[in-house]
DNA sequence: GACAAATGAGTAAATGTTGATGATATCTTA
DNA sequence: TAAGATATCATCAACATTTACTCATTTGTC
């Protein structure tokens, strides 16, 4: 039964990953043009795709798949990934902490792996991911309607969820920040959450790049003194030293 | 075949970190030329990373990356495709549906593509993050505690989140199925959410593959009398397809 | 048994892959 | 900083695989 055999290929390459048409002959004990011609058929319902000596197994079959997350922000990963650093040391074993949308904050969760009983609040979706492999991470996911820009939960939900926790440390992002503006994000659908967090949570700190400093994206969602920690990958100009020093707020950077 | 040796190539330096071009020639018995070209092909994908000499793995620096997902649960793949294909014919314009946790009901997501103005509610993070893609699909995240047995969220506030929602249709899930001891799933985190559901949509669609039928998991949810659809990829023994006609539920399979 | 579909075998032209070669770029260290 | 060493890239010829054919044979169905 040609039918037959034409799924028992399917099922076998997506055993193997890839397989060669020698294999497929030896295997199915046909002739190579014959698996050739099956493989066609496959490969035209988009089941498989033929490379040069074989087949491999396209996944998710039927219709066209499309990548989740994109091409991911890949600029800066290693600044991104010093700042995370230097935050996750403010985390103490027992805290409850929020993560907030955003590249730089998720970097976060791999250093907070070795801590003790760390309960991670977030409208993250990259965070609730990035976690899973760490079973010692307990998360919380607010609800909320999902937003595509950032990859993360929006709405009146986000807010409502957050009521039922007392959060310690925040740890906010932005897109902007200036001495003028204050603390500034593009997306004003994150606007009312932010205010929240600052609002409500024992401590805040704020995460951002040196490309973000001086910079006064849409919307204002807090003043620079409303952070208890600002933590950045360069020393910022002198002007923002001598402010955080005057306010009190902790400057951390590598 | 090429295409076996630069996934032997990942899989090799993802091993070893990073490893010479000269080691890569050695280990996989090619010139130096085939290597560069295979590098080439996975530094454009952006497996790795091109450095002078040799290959890195691409990762964000530091701490080492874990991959959020497990090697997924390839078996059936086919099969649950196509259940998922026959339910999501059930959904029309303008629906409100829920998703359940689960491997099967997720493969709805690319079905639902082509369809106007659904609203898809979920407490499943691989639906979630199968819908990114999907613009025109309207995704709300229930709220809740991140279980990693199913990466669904779990909890209370799973049904808190539920209760601001009319759902028209509910897509369930469940490990085993038989006429004695009813549905039932091996997780009794999300037992009280299925129940919610079966209790409050106006109608609920039960997708099931051929490997749990006849199977009775850890705690039974509901009685098979409590679906409206039900929905699997081989008919099922003539027993439960008299059981179904006789209560008026939908059978529904390729 | 007749008919249609599927299979195996073979062929030439097109295309993909590989290793060798030499020109150019990059690193090292004196 | 210049020289020598090494790595990378582009090009080409040899070889392997694929494609698109044709055609005889086998298999399955009515």
């Amino acid at each position: 039964m040609k039918i037959n055999r034409i799924s028992e290929i399917e099922k076998y390459t997506r055993q193997l990953e890839h397989v060669s048409l020698d294999r497929l002959c030896d295997v199915f004990k046909v002739s190579k043009n014959t698996i050739r011609r099956d493989i066609s058929e496959l490969a035209k319902k988009g089941a498989i795709k033929k490379v040069y000596g074989g087949i491999t197994i396209n996944q998710t079959n039927g219709v066209e798949s499309r990548e989740p997350f994109e091409s991911r922000e890949i600029k800066y990963q290693a600044e991104k990934s010093q700042i995370a650093k230097l935050a996750s040391d403010l985390v103490d074993d027992d805290d409850v902490i929020f993560i907030d949308s955003g590249t730089t904050t998720i970097h976060m969760i791999p250093f907070l792996a070795n801590k003790q009983n760390i309960t991670i609040i977030t409208s993250n979706l990259h965070a609730i991911i990035a976690s899973i492999p760490y079973p010692n991470l307990n998360v919380i996911s607010t609800g909320g309607v999902l937003y595509r820009g950032t990859n993360s939960l929006t709405g009146t939900e986000v807010t409502t969820s957050l009521r039922n926790y007392n959060i310690e440390k925040a740890f906010l992002a932005s897109t902007g920040i200036s001495l003028t503006k204050g603390v500034t994000n593009i997306s004003p659908l994150e606007t009312e959450i932010k205010r929240y967090l600052i609002e409500n949570s024992t401590k805040t700190a704020l995460l951002v790049d040196h490309t973000k400093i001086n910079v006064a994206s849409l919307m204002t969602y807090g003043k620079l003194e409303d952070f208890s920690y600002f933590i950045t990958n360069t020393l910022p100009p002198s002007e923002y030293v001598d402010f955080f020093m005057a306010n009190n707020i902790t400057l951390l950077t590598p």
